[in-house]
DNA sequence: CTGAAAGCGCTAACAG
DNA sequence: CTGTTAGCGCTTTCAG
């Protein structure tokens, strides 16, 4: 039975109890296991430690080691179903690993994404996890320049740099584009209109491409008439949906599904409904596309396996300080009943 | 100009550079506005520890002053759209306040929430918010005695305990389950069909209390066969929405959004339709309600108000440690297309 | 196998 | 106005 916390218990009430100095309860406490303690001091002393509710004070022990068991983990914004669902794995597996993790939200603007940094390291973090702001892959001198200074390890996850070496993982958007389009293509679509963050964020800019890089494959045209710009929200697809289906086309890709959402709410509207009168192309594969009238086919990441290679790599760094790691994780294309064959 | 960081730098460093003791630039430092040291000295002092990148050792600065500026953040389930609002405002507003909050998940499981509270407590954390467990308002004994114990102010969140003295705020879903189904009542419905959380969430037990106190109110006899149980989520609406289909309901209340989300697939695919064939209300009025077929008139809580209420609760526990404050905030009803007068 | 002692970087009396 | 000094609680050589 555990007594009640009313008094801080210190290294040195433990040691007094046990007749032992504080450096043999130190090291009792650090290894369990260890065989540089008799047996005997060692039942008792583990013994007085847990009868007392003894935890160390973590502050004394950063102070010594250096170390905090804490990461600071940069999230666009937590609000975002793609990043909580990030967050929480991250978290779970932290917690295993006896790390504590610090969330900040840049609130997607790319202005607090250095002084976010910062603070975090100011805070004493042991590593970063760091998913920066859409648009720092266009405007990147100053993360870049923060980053390069920062005395502990970190890994970009889901947004990363051009021409900047750290631990990456992010998903292959080029081809998350592709096979997007590529659907629509092979059911018979040519003209297919595009809903694009190309300007927005460095995902959208590579799916973009692989948007073109479908149609170039299968011989038809790039017609920009069929491009509309935006960036990853609801009022994107609904205040554009109207003007691509003036334009005459079949289906629309979209940058992602929040995108598809508002283009679906406008198509409803207008008295049009999906796939029938035109059909739609997602990207996240959010888990309420299943909720939609038809399910909405969408391009499907696999953020466990982000979440996973992201603490994985940020570990290695912690331990090794090694080499940089970069990688590339492959989407795929869930399909559900928001395209028609024509 | 800063130079780069590349050697840690103390008080000490500061103090030999500015001929100084290390006293000297930690007052100036900690209050730059003091007026113990001359103005030059101050100057000089400043002047350096900017030229240096200095910024405190926070372990140091922990454990002299016992404090580490952090403050536990306990929650359910950041991907459930409720808490992560919550989480981010909360976030927001307390490093306006110099706080760092540490996040973890219990992942609504209340056998989770004693450790989680526990470990931060170990963590060193200066308060916590907690949101608990569903359950763990029907199995509180041990929650109870963990929060008794705890050494450090806490506030609880959206969910609470019965005779339970601590700092509380949180939504009256008494009133929420009311007025979600007197609006039904006054489009004409009296068989009001009800999808229950009561027996998993505290809020949910209210809820149905309050769609029962608004059928006794207008005189209309309680059904029980109108009444299902579940949990909050669209399992829960997609597997019951027939049975009370068939039970011949002419409107649907539900104990949350996403109880009717289920409803709402389940009907679609039985060739039904909202509100035509029958009325629906939700429960948390989530921003997605918008982009549903009709849009869900769902009952409103404003997170917000939560999380500031919750975070000025603490910020002045952390101050005085004072009496005990229980806030309640009143919901609203957001009307949408979702209910059919009749 | 165990203990003494130094010191991590900082704050807060207390002297002067 | 400014410096000296005593810790905060812990880990880690280094002796023995």
């Amino acid at each position: 039975m555990n007594l009640v916390i009313d008094v801080k218990v210190r290294l040195i009430d433990i040691a007094k109890l046990a007749n032992v100095s504080v450096a043999t309860v130190s090291i009792v406490l650090n290894d369990p296991d260890t065989t540089r303690i008799s047996k005997e001091k060692k039942a008792e002393v583990l013994k007085i430690a847990n009868d007392l509710n003894y935890f160390p004070n973590t502050a004394a022990q950063s102070l010594v080691t250096n170390k905090s068991n804490t990461i600071g983990l940069v999230i666009p914004d937590i609000e975002n179903p793609f990043f909580s669902t990030l967050a929480k794995i991250i978290e779970q597996r932290c917690r295993k690993e006896k790390l504590a993790i610090i969330i900040m939200n840049t609130l997607e603007d790319y202005h607090n994404d250095p002084d976010i940094i910062r603070s975090l390291r100011r805070r004493g973090v042991d590593g970063m996890i760091v998913a920066l702001s859409s648009e720092t892959y266009f405007d990147d001198k100053k993360i870049k320049n923060i980053l390069n200074n920062l005395d502990v390890p970190f890994v970009l996850v889901d947004r990363t740099l051009r021409d900047f070496e750290a631990n990456k993982v992010y998903f292959n958007n080029l081809h998350g584009g592709y096979i997007a389009t590529k659907y629509l293509i092979d059911n018979g679509h040519t003209k297919i209109g595009y809903i694009s963050a190309q300007n927005h964020a460095m995902t959208g800019y590579f799916r973009h491409k692989g948007y073109i890089q479908a149609l170039e494959e299968a011989g038809i045209p790039v017609n920009e008439d069929y491009i509309v710009h935006g960036v990853y929200d609801v009022k994107t697809g609904y205040d554009l949906a109207e003007q691509l289906y003036n334009q005459g086309v079949s289906a629309i890709a979209c940058g992602n599904d929040l995108n598809a959402f508002g283009v679906q709410k406008k198509l409803v509207e207008m008295g049009l409904s999906v796939p029938e009168d035109i059909s739609l192309v997602g990207y996240d594969n959010l888990e309420f596309n299943d909720f939609l009238q038809k399910g909405l086919t969408s391009v499907d990441q696999d953020i466990t396996e982000l979440a996973h290679q992201g603490v994985n790599i940020l570990l290695e760094a912690l331990h090794h300080q090694d080499k940089k790691v970069e990688v590339m994780l492959e989407p795929t294309l869930t399909i559900r009943n928001s395209v028609k064959k024509i």
